[in-house]
DNA sequence: AGTATCATGTAAGAGGTTACATGATTTT
DNA sequence: AAAATCATGTAACCTCTTACATGATACT
């Protein structure tokens, strides 16, 4: 019944899609690997699943295997894998964009997974077409305002155009990767 | 009294450095100009400047030299220069680089203005040093967990990395235009 | 016996989002 | 007269941060 699930949700989903995992589990990726983008406080992670729990998305059972302290492994439901997939197929918008690549990128890394190779092709397609609008203008802008702004700002505002300018280069090697899979037409 | 100010409120703090704004004003450069990636809603922006003013960081003045509608013009106190400033003088941390780039450059892109180009240096050189440590992590990461994770997860690392390297390509031009200022030594 | 690691959780407070509310002036 | 623009603000709700609390098992 809440509205849309926050970011921290979705990587949690999209963990949950390839194995079940305990929210301890969930905190080591948080810390060991390069999702560490993610906060690994308990204070995230545990109300996070209660409420995944809570809409739904995931159910937690409590297993004591080991001899260690009760862990509760959560599972994505029915319902949850749909929502993810819904989510992973979302059209990219130039919001999207301009104000979260990370989610954009978040969303691709689970894509082959989640909703299969065609729909990261789809999915590369759609943000380097907005890359190819949006860059333009920044530069437009440089070009406007840039010999007014001090040096710093102006190269902040070059290093925003060029990290834009090495995704726009990284799609198309993700798509040559995908080269086979690549239909001809409009 | 309030603990650290959040992005927000730098951002504003920043913006006031250089000319005294409204709210509104601050919610135009939000919406027309590259800094988009901040919210341009007023329930963010008007209690953002309450809080400062709050703190003691600005101040706003009522004014009406216009016919229109009154307008709070805010402007820095001394307070609010000097914590923006030992804001902008922090070290460059493995944090900073990890979590969030997006302060990294928004201190940046105040430095030349705020705290002179001898500091704008300084911190180029710090950022350079974190991204030529993290790079190599995130490739060896790549090394040896690449060949197991699915194309589009080892691909969205892969952007990941690109768009260290291209910042770290950066701080390099950006290092050559304040070329005259570098000291030779260690 | 003490410390590290595994493991789950809560409480208070801060700050953002969305939506609503208001009102003056200028343009059509 | 209506619509657009200028301009400021509040209220409810949600999620995150920081800090605290707890407890079992394994290692030294």
């Amino acid at each position: 019944m809440s509205g849309q699930t926050p970011l921290l949700g979705r990587a949690i989903l999209g963990l949950l899609l390839q194995q079940p995992l305990s929210g301890y589990d969930i905190r080591r990726i948080f810390t060991q690997t390069p999702m560490a983008t993610f906060s690994d406080s308990p204070g995230a992670i545990y109300p996070a699943l209660k409420r995944l729990e809570a809409d739904g998305l995931v159910r937690g059972r409590t297993e004591r295997s080991t001899g260690l302290r009760q862990r509760r492994l959560f599972r994505l439901t029915p319902a949850g894998r749909a929502k993810f997939e819904h989510w992973l197929t979302a059209p990219v918008t130039r919001d999207d964009v301009v104000r979260d690549t990370e989610e954009l990128m978040l969303r691709f890394s689970f894509m082959d997974i989640g909703v299969g190779e065609a729909a990261s092709v789809r999915f590369l397609r759609a943000l380097q077409h907005e890359l190819q609008v949006y860059i333009p203008e920044l530069n437009r802008y440089l070009g406007s305002h840039g010999p007014e702004m001090p040096r710093s700002g102006r190269l902040a505002l070059e290093s925003g155009i060029r990290s834009y300018e090495a995704l726009l280069q990284w799609t198309r090697h993700a798509l040559t990767t995908y080269g086979k899979h690549q239909k001809g037409g409009k």
